[in-house]
DNA sequence: CCACTCAGCTTGTTGGTACAAGCTAAGTTG
DNA sequence: CAACTTAGCTTGTACCAACAAGCTGAGTGG
């Protein structure tokens, strides 16, 4: 049997949740109080809690209290590099979508730096058979953070080979007018297509700090390796909150007047 | 400051990890031992272990004590439905793979049932203004669970329109040759093309007992609507335990002599 | 009226104790 | 020899107590 106490107060915690009892963003009776109420220690009701805000269902906040979670993660049109639109990975209307989620004072902050391939690098940028060129194991990387309102909200890390970016806009650690993609593009590189790889993890306890993630929520990865034929141009690796963003991607033959995507859409509706 | 003791201890097994002192799959010290090597409580301890165990690098599991986490995640090719393979929507090649990572006994449960569309399901499965035919609140559901080695693998619950399901091999509760996508091509019906919205949670305490998973663990959720021009054809959401799987697509205009994808990478890599 | 201090709230950390529950392997029994 | 029991390990649950640390708003002082 698993109705422990601690499940007891989860569960009676999920279930007012459930009911609607306490409004997105509401606060919730304090571990003391929820003690109090259903009869257990505060160690108790505060491990039962914990459940709560490991289903990423609650925020807890030192000093303050528990708050009901309000996911409304932004969608990300992650459109193949061959599209027409200007967009680099994860960017087009992005700043605008989050405008109109209600943010604002979006801001991007870019380290660039040189360094040599790490093996799992390099298993994504060398193509075959070992090149021999002198620089073939150097990597230029370009680090960005997007901070929105302040805070963290996603990391993106760009590797090119040294080849490709040497000597061009690529290495100025500033924003780039056209993105990545379009910066290739004028460089007279050609990214016809794309390996995207998705994946969830829980964030290291730096990126929790960084992000200001408390313990439930994951973080969403996606790689992205672009090739011009057979030549990978760079590799992308983009992290994410995963309750502040959703991928979409679009297969297949779409038609013409594709309607508006709704971007109300949500994993995290039940 | 934040140098607690509990991040002594687990700064103390995460540094133990990196240098590679266990590996994958051995027993680490326990609660106890732990206690005593670095003269903190065994509640202490415990809770610096916790850390490891939320940031999925360890598996704790009752009565035989910590385990480097082995995460070996599965690829999954994500092809649009108009792709020429009889793939579902993560199907191809799929118990090739697993049966290739070391893993055989590979089952699929299918439960099928009729029910009225909840909101979230409208909200895809429907377009545009209400359609107004005596069926078109209702649903076919079809719920299959996918088992490995007699646990409980991926679940994945697509939802067709009544007027697209009723009375066709998609009512039947049993294993579809050809897939769904198959089947619906069978039945006259064109996926020509899909969106997919890709995202990650943590899993509810139902869902961690039915993945068998310890906290630290977060859910993939890819949820797919594949259409024929306006109209969706079916809606599939997919759950899996983002230790195991991960997704591969592919962007733009991919040469035809593409190499082999190399299932070895992984985002878990450091 | 603004800025500051601080009391009093909240959650976080750490120690302790005791017992429950799950697992394993050694030993016992038929 | 096979099946069972059980001792002894492990982690899980539950309680208590005390203090630390972060936040808020009321009150004070300039």
């Amino acid at each position: 049997m698993s109705t422990t106490k601690k499940t007891v107060v989860a569960d009676y915690l999920r279930d007012a949740l459930a009911r609607g009892a306490y409004r997105p963003g509401e606060r919730l009776p304090g571990e003391e109080e929820l003690a109090e109420e259903l009869d257990v220690s505060r160690a108790t009701a505060r491990l039962g809690m914990r459940i709560l805000q490991d289903e990423g269902r609650i925020a807890i906040q030192v000093g303050r209290g528990a708050f009901v979670a309000n996911h409304r993660p932004i969608t990300h049109l992650a459109e193949p590099v061959a599209a027409d639109g200007d967009s680099g990975s994860l960017e087009s209307g992005y700043s605008s979508r989050l405008r109109q989620a209600g943010h604002g004072d979006v801001d991007e902050r870019v380290r660039v730096s040189l360094d040599t391939m790490r093996p799992r690098v390099a298993k994504r940028l060398v193509n075959g058979p070992e090149q021999q060129s002198p620089n073939a194991g150097l990597v230029v990387i370009r680090a960005s953070e997007h901070l929105v309102d302040g805070g963290l909200w996603q990391t993106q890390i760009t590797y090119f080979p040294f080849s490709i970016a040497n000597n061009t806009a690529l290495m100025t650690p500033e924003h780039l007018a056209g993105g990545i993609a379009g910066t290739l593009r004028a460089l007279g590189f050609h990214e016809e297509w794309n390996r995207d790889l998705v994946g969830a993890r829980m964030p290291s306890q730096e990126e929790a700090d960084a992000f200001g993630l408390g313990p439930g929520t994951p973080l969403l990865v996606q790689e992205r390796v672009s090739y011009e034929g057979q030549r990978p141009l760079r590799f992308t690796e983009t992290f994410m909150p995963a309750n502040r963003h959703q991928l979409l991607y679009t297969g297949g033959d779409a038609p013409e007047n594709l309607p508006v995507v709704d971007t109300d859409l949500s994993i995290f509706e039940h």
